[in-house]
DNA sequence: TTGTATGCGTTATCAG
DNA sequence: CTGATAACGCATACAA
């Protein structure tokens, strides 16, 4: 009777065989896939299983096949559409390929990406997702010569680790000008934020340049974090100008959504008649009535599906970064006019 | 030379000894919080750990003192307003006290909270922490016995486990019958979902009694999931009918927001002069503009601390079941007529 | 303070 | 098919 622990503490796989009748190993290779086991021994270990509470350490199990079955992600902004909204489409996609999601919290600071790139060479994570931040290179290296995947998305940073996950802002950017033009706007303003994002900022330079082209002057306008109340607060500064603009390109939904409120409810503007908007993301509150927003949609699932696929894999690649661009299609609303 | 496994893996203590020409103990015990080390050795630790890209193998000291550090939380809804919020709320607060999240997504289906369960048993997390959904009570037992917290987030179900959250649904439902009753409104709905959960049928249930006690009788809407797209739906049907309601009572501000939407978009109808709308969580999107809900607001925040000093506590209480009540606050905003 | 030895719960290997 | 045994990476009681 070495395990006996009575109650309050996790059953092993000790006792379950004593129970049984067995040994440790016939234990082991009932809940093991694919190892050879009589039905008998079979059924009389499920048994005593199910009687005692039993449940396979993984803890141990990763220590022996250096796979913990547990993948990292790290995000920033968690109660976000955005985020949530990929936080969900990954981590689902994790349990169909008995993957388990480990969600780390990056609140703001800096210093925390750092931690969170070190819990998950603590926890011998097979993968790192990275969702929102700024990883300091110098993890990113030892997580890759750990053999971890170490997945960056919309981070296209120049130093970069080896696998990365972009969406074709500089498309879009350019698209989404060319339907305000064609909408008859002339006035043209860019909402964006204070984050300094590489998408953010990739947006909003190629929304930039592609206006350049045409030899249009662009104001944007940087209120604070991308959020809603920036919006809100890009609208009220931007409208209040004598030559207030007729149409404005917003990096963010969220932003889109703020900037849509704060034109209606300040200056009680018409959209699309007298302001269009276009937004970025298609979040789902763009599809709400009340904001019927213009805007351009990622691809999460198929973007889930591709790092699933990578993980599926196995083995990350030893060679150089990898960078995968998703294309970004528009959804066409009511904030925009048509033709 | 024994564990010089050339790169692609990760570090062990041991090849940390070898470099820095100490035993493991000496490793281990610079990682231990609290071990002596003397300086000298603990800095040659560290330096050769540092070159080597070393990090403590959380699995396995888990495997020693019974204590993984992780925290499963079991949600369904990720990408939901107020489960993300939920989320990042708990999330945080676990880095704050060195524990991790482990995010399991049930998506959908029954069968899956109670694979969710016996993930959380794999891992052998200190905690569950159930967002959503309904786990089968044999599997919340072998928690407790295992010596988990268990802790329901609402879902005072008949059968629970030993730790429940729950907010003031009757009370928050009375005052919102009041407040609806005040403004003069005498046709009142209640929007609310198939769900089924316990917050919701309380809710609903609590506001239908409020009415009855004032021999007021109340149509309750129920048109899909809680969603946006049901209290849409919801307004296109009730309001529809020759007895049009003057008042609404969404279970939660998702149908809430989707119920104004209907009503404006479909009817024209003028909020608060035609129509009374409140709402339940105050969620990000009941304070825009478009909206500004008069709602309830769940106190998330001391709701996550109070979850996170239940785990500092240590050990579970082996006693039986506990239930904390939350109160709700009002938060008046444009959707109800003031006096 | 330091090193040695032992054990944590598993699985892989090997002999039967 | 089965059982004994050796890892896996780490923390700790113990001896030095």
């Amino acid at each position: 009777m070495t395990g006996a622990k009575r109650g309050r503490s996790f059953v092993s796989a000790q006792q379950v065989a004593e129970l049984a009748g067995v040994s440790r190993s016939a234990v082991s290779r009932t809940f093991t896939e694919g190892a050879s086991v009589s039905e008998a021994t079979r059924e009389r270990v499920l048994e005593a299983a199910q009687s005692l509470g039993y449940h396979v350490n993984h803890l141990a199990r990763g220590l022996i096949n250096e796979s913990s079955g547990i993948v990292c992600l790290i995000a920033g902004d968690v109660a976000t559409p955005y985020q949530s909204r990929m936080l969900d489409a990954i981590s689902r996609r994790l349990q169909a390929i008995n993957q388990v999601a480990m969600l780390i919290n990056t609140s703001g600071d800096g210093e925390s990406v750092a931690k969170a790139l070190r819990q998950t060479l603590n926890y011998r994570a097979q993968a790192t997702i990275v969702l929102s931040g700024a990883p300091p290179a110098a993890l990113i290296e030892t997580c890759v010569a750990s053999g971890q995947h170490v997945i960056l998305i919309n981070r296209d940073d120049p130093v970069t680790g080896p696998e990365n996950i972009v969406v074709d802002n500089v498309a879009a950017a350019g698209e989404a000008f060319h339907m305000l033009r064609r909408a008859g706007c002339s006035r043209i303003a860019v909402v964006s934020s204070l984050a300094g994002t590489p998408s953010i900022v990739g947006r909003e330079e190629a929304f930039r340049q592609a206006a350049a082209a045409e030899g249009l002057e662009v104001t944007v306008a940087r209120t604070g974090p991308t959020a809603y109340a920036s919006g809100y607060e890009a609208a009220r500064q931007l409208l209040a100008r004598s030559d207030r603009p007729d149409a404005a390109f917003c990096v963010t939904d969220l932003l889109a959504c703020g900037f849509l409120d704060g034109a209606r409810t300040e200056f009680g503007m018409a959209v699309p008649d007298e302001l269009c908007v276009v937004g970025f993301d298609d979040i789902e509150q763009a599809g709400w009535a009340s904001y019927g927003l213009t805007t351009f949609r990622q691809p999460i699932d198929q973007m889930a599906d591709h790092i699933i696929a990578k993980l599926a894999a196995g083995e990350p690649g030893v060679s150089a970064p990898t960078i995968t661009t998703f294309p970004v299609t528009p959804v066409w609303r009511r904030t925009v006019r048509p033709k």
